[in-house]
RNA sequence: GACUUGGUAGCUCAGCUGGUAGAGCAUUACACUUUUAAUGUAAGGGUCCUGGGUUCGAAUCCCAGCCAUGUCACCA
């Protein structure tokens, strides 16, 4: 414990002395927050009107008789307060109490209860003028200080490390951290709207499977006492929505929470959010036109609350198919039908480190992670993956070996991966026996099997899309308390 | 997993070629009737990430470990 919360235990200790509860409980009303305040300044001055608002103390300067206390509400905006002995109730007019209560007791970190009208102070800066004060919570540990002038600040919290541990420090301390928050939740709620509006059924489907399917990577395992079995958490919660599709819903949706047992960096997390959704007797290219719609409904939706200026989703998107896309960056000219032992030796030629196990899929993915996604800047389909990539997308008519799938790329990052779902059950058994897995899903086969409607998927990374939309290039910034060792 | 940069007061950071710790804000006390990065005077506050080693002496040099930043690999 360091020296400062010592000393603010023994203010606790003397504030109870006063027979002041420190950690009252009670229902407060208030009728502005401070956003409101600082909007509607001169009505509230030329009415006189009273204001009650409840905020988080983050500066004091204190005076012999008087006080200026700066607090933050949970509009994230700041307002000087003010208070002279003269102008408090009589009940404070007692100048011991007065003093010890208010210009001893009250801390940075504290939360108040306060009450006055608004005024323009002899520096011109709007004050509120209180006349009644009331301590809601005691802060014991002291938060970093802030310092403002001019709309700038001085001090700030921004050891990355403390940020994340404490987000609640962060989201005290730091300007926009809360806002950024706030968007997530509205994007999330704006594509409920939309998909909704479609008639697409929300649904849960399990986090505790038995057999991790619908990706490709390594899971987390947990155990389940009765059943004397393992569990994995989910990777992806693909195959139980088509499942669901096979079952007749006209279309579902799930924000999934999925866990990856793999590290972390600017675009992964061990647990992430995945929205997915399948809508029947559509393809992959009414996919394209739908996320497009999608995502001009948000940007415009988050344009009058946020300034975008990583990305302006207005243009068109781009459309481009996956070889081709390749060949553009590359001197050669590959396509679905380039043998393995031509793209081992590109890779040398093109100095990409391959290893011997390495199948063609991957060959290829490392061609396109390294020289050529990072390119991408501005929101471009990646469309016709070839099918040793796609275990789970239906084949093109005219062409057996590229798959109707897309991937949505915007500044280099993958958002968004949709295909036109494989609904052939023997050959979905046969792919995933190509995969050599352990544990093949014989009752997603099974389901395939009774029947699958020709459906269109898609695989939607909500972290990455909201670090987008809120100018970050790093999810942390976006998942409130992200995975630390 | 590899490399990179870092870990010193509540916060942000200095601390050179080794000589047992500094600043600003925050804290405490006093002063001050409208300040605003309030001000003035004084004071207190440290397991220098952990453990070893070198040395008369280590925050500093060396080794190992822990945690984090960034890049890469893994994540089709």
């Amino acid at each position: 414990m360091n020296y400062q919360e010592i000393n603010r235990i023994k203010k606790l200790k003397k504030i109870k002395l006063l027979g002041i509860n420190p950690y009252p409980s009670k229902i407060y009303k208030i009728n502005y927050n401070i956003k409101k305040i600082l909007n509607n300044k001169n009505f509230l001055i030329n009415n006189n009107k009273i204001l009650i608002i409840t905020g988080r103390i983050i500066n004091i300067r204190n005076m012999k008789n008087s006080s200026f206390i700066d607090i933050k509400d949970y509009s994230d905006y700041i307002i000087q307060l003010y208070y002279n002995i003269n102008n408090l109730n009589i009940k404070y007019k007692n100048n011991k109490y007065y003093i010890n209560l208010f210009k001893k007791y009250l801390d940075i970190g504290d939360i108040i209860y306060v009450k006055g009208k608004l005024f323009l102070t002899k520096v011109k800066e709007y004050t509120i003028l209180i006349n009644k004060i009331i301590l809601l919570s005691k802060s014991i540990y002291p938060i970093p200080n802030i310092k403002i002038k001019n709309n700038k600040i001085y001090y700030k919290f921004k050891n990355k490390e403390k940020r994340y541990r404490m987000r609640y420090i962060d989201l005290i301390i730091n300007n926009n951290i809360k806002k950024n928050f706030i968007i997530r939740t509205l994007i999330i709620n704006y594509i409920r709207k939309f998909l909704n509006k479609i008639n697409l059924i929300e649904v849960d489907t399990p986090i505790l499977q038995n057999i991790p399917g619908g990706a490709n990577a390594k899971p987390f395992i947990t155990y389940h006492n009765k059943f004397k079995k393992y569990y994995y958490l989910r990777i992806s919660n693909e195959l139980f929505l088509k499942k669901l599709i096979v079952g007749g819903f006209k279309g579902v949706y799930e924000f999934s929470r999925n866990f990856r047992n793999e590290s972390i960096d600017k675009i992964h997390n061990p647990e992430f959010t995945i929205l997915e959704f399948y809508i029947p007797y559509k393809n992959y290219i009414w996919m394209m036109k739908f996320i497009k719609k999608l995502f001009n409904y948000i940007y415009k939706k988050i344009l009058k609350i946020n300034n975008i200026n990583i990305i302006n989703f207005t243009n068109k998107f781009k459309k481009i198919k996956f070889f081709n896309f390749i060949n553009k960056y590359i001197n050669f000219k590959i396509n679905e039908n380039t043998s393995k032992k031509k793209l081992i030796k590109l890779s040398n030629i093109l100095n990409i480190k391959i290893n011997k196990n390495y199948n063609k899929d991957k060959i290829i993915d490392n061609i396109f992670n390294l020289l050529c996604k990072n390119n991408i800047k501005s929101p471009t389909f990646i469309y016709d993956y070839p099918k040793y990539m796609s275990p789970l997308a239906k084949c093109k008519n005219n062409n057996s070996l590229l798959t109707e799938r897309f991937e949505l790329y915007i500044n280099g990052i993958e958002i968004a991966n949709a295909y036109s779902e494989l609904n052939d059950p023997i050959e979905q058994l046969n792919r995933f026996k190509k995969q050599n897995k352990k544990n093949i899903d014989k009752d997603f086969i099974k389901a395939l099997k009774i029947g699958m409607p020709p459906t269109v998927g898609i695989g939607i990374g909500i972290d990455r899309l909201i670090a987008l939309f809120t100018n970050n290039n790093n999810i942390q910034e976006v998942i409130l308390f992200p995975q630390m060792k």
